[in-house]
DNA sequence: AGTATAACCTGTCTGC
DNA sequence: TGCAGACAGGTTATAC
């Protein structure tokens, strides 16, 4: 569910938190762990330093210790539990509820000293909006022959683009999902680095993309499934040339385009 | 090393 | 109404 835009939405939501005291820590799922973090963290206490986010993870810090969260497919941070209720972090006045229905989200519960060191945040690739998000590294991940839609996709590569940016983003930089990475131009490159932020900017001003689970922590839907160009669109006629957005499948995921502007 | 498939889960929708 | 099958914003393990 939740990419880029999403976790970044959710975290601004819950940047009013932060100072606050965490006073009970309750896990309703321990497969929520995944055996990553010891159950030791039902102990976790103290006062929430910073939220921040890495590619689709979100980083809670305490004084010793750290939360790393993702929110897998349809995970949500909401402030009332539900039926779907897999964590409750308890602050003073006021509770924060993990609903997951598929319980594809996981948690870990580590040393803030080790958070550098952690497989999962260690292995992201260039983060938008940083100062790592330079051309000449966009251009260096882009050497491969790996289709380009499949090469968005990797968070090794770049993080935080999930199934509806990447879709989004190709179109945005006229580009055919299919094409080998490597075979971009420079020109066609340089369109791709610069929809990528501007898209992504464009879905955290609408809150996000709410297909159907997603909310934000006050339990609203994202608006940007409103400017969807191609995603989700199959049969539907290209808002540009009006000819109808096709959907095939790359590595088992859709992946939907317009073929006469994405060349 | 890179790639395809399966696996992890549950809900929703479509067609018969 | 029931049931099978497809599909869903994600990642990781395993088998080639």
């Amino acid at each position: 569910m939740p990419e880029l835009p999403e976790v970044e939405t959710i975290r601004r939501g819950l940047a009013r938190l932060e100072g606050r005291l965490l006073t009970q820590v309750e896990v309703r799922d321990p497969r929520l762990l995944r055996g990553c973090a010891p159950a030791e963290l039902v102990r976790l206490r103290g006062h929430l330093k910073e939220i921040s986010r890495r590619g689709k993870f979100l980083i809670f810090k305490f004084d010793e210790h750290a939360l790393v969260l993702h929110l897998g497919m349809t995970g949500r941070l909401l402030p009332h539990e539900g039926r779907y209720t897999r964590l409750v972090l308890h602050f003073s006045e006021e509770k924060l509820a993990l609903d997951d229905p598929r319980r594809f989200a996981a948690l870990c519960y580590i040393r803030a000293a080790e958070l550098d060191e952690l497989g999962p945040l260690k292995r992201l690739g260039i983060e938008p909006f940083t100062a790592g998000y330079t051309f000449k590294n966009f251009w260096k991940i882009l050497q491969t022959k790996q289709e380009i839609k499949r090469l968005l996709l990797d968070q090794r590569k770049l993080a935080g683009l999930g199934n509806i940016y990447a879709n989004e983003a190709l179109f945005r930089a006229g580009i055919n999902p299919l094409r080998p990475a490597s075979s971009l131009s420079r020109a066609e490159a340089k369109r791709l680095f610069e929809a990528i932020p501007r898209l992504l900017e464009e879905a955290i001003a609408a809150q996000g993309t709410t297909i159907s689970s997603y909310r934000t922590t006050t339990g609203e839907s994202g608006r940007f499934q409103e400017f969807l160009q191609v995603y989700g669109r199959a049969g539907e006629s290209c808002r540009r040339c009006g000819r109808p957005i096709e959907r095939i499948e790359q590595r088992g995921r859709s992946t939907y385009f317009c073929p006469s502007c994405q060349v």
